[in-house]
DNA sequence: ACTATATAGTACCATATTAGTACCATTTAA
DNA sequence: TTAAATGGTACTAATATGGTACTATATAGT
């Protein structure tokens, strides 16, 4: 299914809410009621948002959580990269010596081909723009690939 | 990592080992030891590829696969949707109420967005297209998202 | 200085998914 | 009739994921 792990959709999910909030510090208890996600969850994909610079935190009391940058500077890419690392489709599009059948398998250039363009349409995408609900998808992303 | 399976992975290279091969059948067997994969896994990716129409089966002694379509009338995207359902990034992209935060999250339709502009990538990208090997992905797609 | 509150870090477990295997039924060319 | 191939199902093992627990550390407020 290609999908993303759902720690990177709690992520996203957190990274809305803290959105709107600028300046504003929430503590992880206060956002996990936000967003309706347990608080240990919220907690470990906080904390790995800290690592990756997309939200500061304070600690002690009145501490917490809020964006480091404005979510229009803030790419969905790199809040998925931030969780469950670089964005590739398989292991050989990361780097050489990672995909068993690399020796004897001449895939590996396309895939980094693909895992690039889909990180592309991915650092376009901003939080702003995520936190914006879209009824109808009328329009969707538009992509042009090989040849083009 | 956002990445394809590796059953998906070893259909693709199934699949372009089958490709150049137009007409010529070829055994399960022959197929593993050509893609160097073990002769269960194939097996088991041939089936899914049969049900979906991409390649053609014979029983029988000399029997075996070849592909049902032209190289280029095939699409990466064809083969990872065999293998591995739908391409949607989260559970809320394939349809409605399969995620289980959605009365509370406002994401689905940026997901699908995202989701069927992938999609739509992959469906670009041929088997034949595939089948050629890159050395230097000097060219990467190119992408254009949201709000173009 | 003390204390309560919050994050930081680590280590852990339970479950779900994935990869891989085995087996037997069915078809069919020779 | 036989042997070689696919079709289908069911099972096992390995891995990844999601979720939890616990301790350490920082800090605002009294
Ligand atoms: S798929 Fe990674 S080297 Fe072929
Ligand atoms: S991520 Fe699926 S409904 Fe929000």
């Amino acid at each position: 299914m290609l999908r993303i792990s759902k720690m990177t959709d709690y992520a996203i999910m957190v990274m809305v809410e803290l959105h709107g909030l600028r300046g504003e510090v929430l503590s992880a208890h206060a956002l996990a009621e936000r967003s309706h996600l347990e608080l240990p969850t919220v907690s470990k994909v906080l904390k790995l948002l800290v690592k990756t610079d997309l939200v500061a935190s304070y600690r002690g009391p009145s501490g917490g959580y809020s964006l480091e940058r404005d979510a229009e500077e803030i790419s969905v890419a790199e809040i998925i990269a931030a969780i469950e690392g670089p964005i590739a489709m398989t292991e050989c599009s990361v780097e050489e010596g990672l995909c068993a059948q690399e020796a004897v398998c001449g895939l590996r250039g396309n895939w980094q081909r693909i895992s690039l363009a889909i990180a592309k349409a991915m650092e376009a995408v901003s939080l702003a723009e995520m936190a914006q609900p879209v009824k109808t998808p009328a329009a969707p992303l538009h992509i042009t690939t090989f040849n083009a």
